[in-house]
RNA sequence: UGCGGGGUGGAGCAGUCUGGUAGCUCGUCGGGCUCAUAACCCGAAGGUCGCAGGUUCGAAUCCUGCCCCCGCUACCA
């Protein structure tokens, strides 16, 4: 069986037709976290990431740029990796549907769904639009049966398509998630699906006749029809999990036992707009080649922008990546972890982010700043040997919060857990008062405490910290003398007597912003 | 229409399962400190917990009805 001490995580692959935005950054962000959280805990980790390649969007986008398919996914893959290196993501491999490996994959996937006896050749029947050569669906064309583009009427046309039995597997899947409560995380999706999964549930077009889409990954029993997207596309999870040598011979190409691979996926991380597609579509399409499902599914919520309020006194700071020039990588993934309950929608304001910013550079920043300072000047630089005194049950609570937090895949209440430790901390100093202690020659011994205390909390925090602010906490500690941020269980007990402490700049530094409040609604 | 989520001091949220002094962050007002990034700490004001009934000694929390907001109801990447 699996090992359980690895971690295979997974972001959507994002469609290679547009820019990357804010919605495929907070994914990308949340699930960097999500690993890097793992990683803090001695977990072996797995990060998926990547692009979306083929299908019609790319080759009409392609056509109008006037390049190959192939040239815009090189442009738009290099997009996609240059964002997530700007936003510090930490992924192991970055896989495009473009490549070899996926096409071939792909390609024995179909076989073996064919083999199966889980594909037949049925006809798909919808709505299309003749001028630009596409299908609408009864949703978009509403009552007038009018083309979402051009206008003009659509007409019902039907073709020959290649249909998979997902609705054999409803039953099974209603099972699986009844008998496992957090499949699907949040709750609500959960009920959204079993709500869902209580009309019947019909076969899933596969194919889209070369005619109309020939980008696309050819079908290996029809070479007039190529693969329908978004299988395509889920099967790159399979893919980068190495689980199958589709080389090999079919008996000996992984289908029977993946326990040697990555595969399946402890987490993918999604957005709720393709919360069908993971839980339904994929998980049916596993079952149909006899493969275990993936682990979990967390489906998180929007970013609403409120447009009107912002661009009266801010105007252009409609976008919180475009605060990572003023505020730094860290801070803007501070907020977007923070603000945002995971699994809900939250709404983005300037005024929310300087609030979240405030906490950063006034709480964690500056109880950073006041402790280094004070152990520079008080004891010269040298973290005195001394026991803690003060903090240790506010720092066994906080991470007993933050694991609990975690295991029930609330972020934001894992990180308001670790920040409530640095305002407990910046409490403690007051109650210490080691600028008195420090004048007090009987009081040395206490100064020694509260010192080394407050270097522990700092230690304690910086790994609390690392998976969201990477860069700082990395700085950070190094200003407590140490190599590299340590484990989270090694925090509170890696060695920190003797060591040489450095005071620094401010990490979060104030800004100006050149925001007038005044002007903010 | 059906299913699901939500309505708590100025703002954003927790608490509702397992009824019993309504909690947190920000904002406001007052005070303190000086190690620190004009940061930090303490205190105060401010809520009839959407509305109306009901159960109970007692309801934000349970039950019934109603009002308002939002999501899902598939092949759209």
């Amino acid at each position: 069986m699996r090992d359980g001490n690895r971690s295979y995580y997974t972001t959507p692959i994002y469609y290679a037709s547009g820019e990357p935005h804010l919605g495929h950054a907070y994914t990308t962000i949340l699930t960097d976290v999500l690993a890097r959280f793992d990683r803090q805990d001695g977990k072996n980790v797995l990060f998926l990431t990547g692009t979306d390649e083929h299908g019609q969007k790319i080759q009409d986008e392609a056509e109008k740029r006037g390049v190959t398919p192939m040239e815009l996914c090189d442009t738009m893959a290099e997009r996609f990796a240059a964002a997530w290196e700007r936003l510090n993501i930490s992924h192991d491999r970055f896989i495009r549907t473009t490549e070899d490996e996926h096409k071939a994959v792909v390609t024995a996937f179909l076989q073996r769904l064919w083999d199966r006896e889980q594909i037949y050749e049925g006809t798909y029947s919808g709505w299309y639009c003749v001028s630009d050569e596409r299908y609408w669906t009864e949703k978009d064309i509403g009552e007038d049966h009018r083309c979402q583009i051009c206008g003009r009427e659509v007409v019902h046309v039907e073709e020959k398509n290649y249909f998979f039995r997902m609705g054999a597997y409803q039953e099974e899947l209603v099972r699986h998630i009844e008998e496992n409560p957090d499949w699907i995380v949040p709750d609500i999706r959960r009920n959204e699906i079993l709500g869902f999964l209580r009309q019947p549930l019909g076969d899933l077009s596969i194919s889209r006749p070369k005619s109309r889409v020939s980008w696309g990954i050819e079908l290996p029993f029809d070479s007039d029809h190529v693969a329908y997207v978004w299988v395509d596309a889920l099967i790159n999870y399979l893919t980068a999990s190495g689980a199958i040598d589709p080389a090999a011979a079919p008996a000996d190409q992984g289908w029977e036992d993946v326990s040697a691979s990555w595969g399946p996926a402890d987490m993918h991380v999604i957005g709720k707009d393709i919360l069908t597609t993971h839980s339904v579509y994929w998980p049916t399409l596993l079952m149909g080649v006899g493969l275990p499902v993936p682990t979990r599914i967390l489906s998180h919520g929007w970013w609403v922008v409120g447009e009107t309020k912002m661009s009266k006194s801010i105007g252009n700071v409609v976008d919180p990546l475009a605060l990572r020039e003023t505020f730094g990588t860290d801070a803007v993934r501070w907020y977007l972890m923070r603000e945002m309950p995971t699994g809900g929608d939250a709404s983005y304001t300037p005024e929310r982010f300087l609030t979240r910013y405030d906490e950063l550079s006034n709480v964690l920043g500056n109880l950073a700043s006041r402790a280094t300072s004070m152990i520079v000047k008080y004891r010269e630089g040298v973290i005195p040997d001394a026991p803690d005194n003060g903090l240790e049950d506010e720092v066994a609570a906080t991470l007993t919060t933050v694991r609990e937090s975690l295991a029930k895949h609330k972020i934001h209440d894992a990180l308001g857990a670790a920040m409530d430790l640095a305002r407990t901390a910046n409490g403690y100093v007051e109650d210490r008062q080691p600028w008195a202690q420090a004048k007090d020659p009987g009081s040395a011994g206490d100064l020694d405490e509260t010192l080394a205390t407050l270097a522990r909390a700092l230690t304690v925090l910086s790994a609390l910290f690392q998976p969201v602010c990477p860069a700082k906490m990395h700085d950070l500690a190094g200003r407590l003398g140490l190599d590299d941020v340590p484990q989270i269980d090694q925090a509170v007990s890696v060695g920190l007597t003797g060591r040489s402490v450095a005071k620094g700049e401010p990490l979060f530094p104030r800004i100006d912003h050149g925001w007038t409040s005044e002007e903010t609604p």
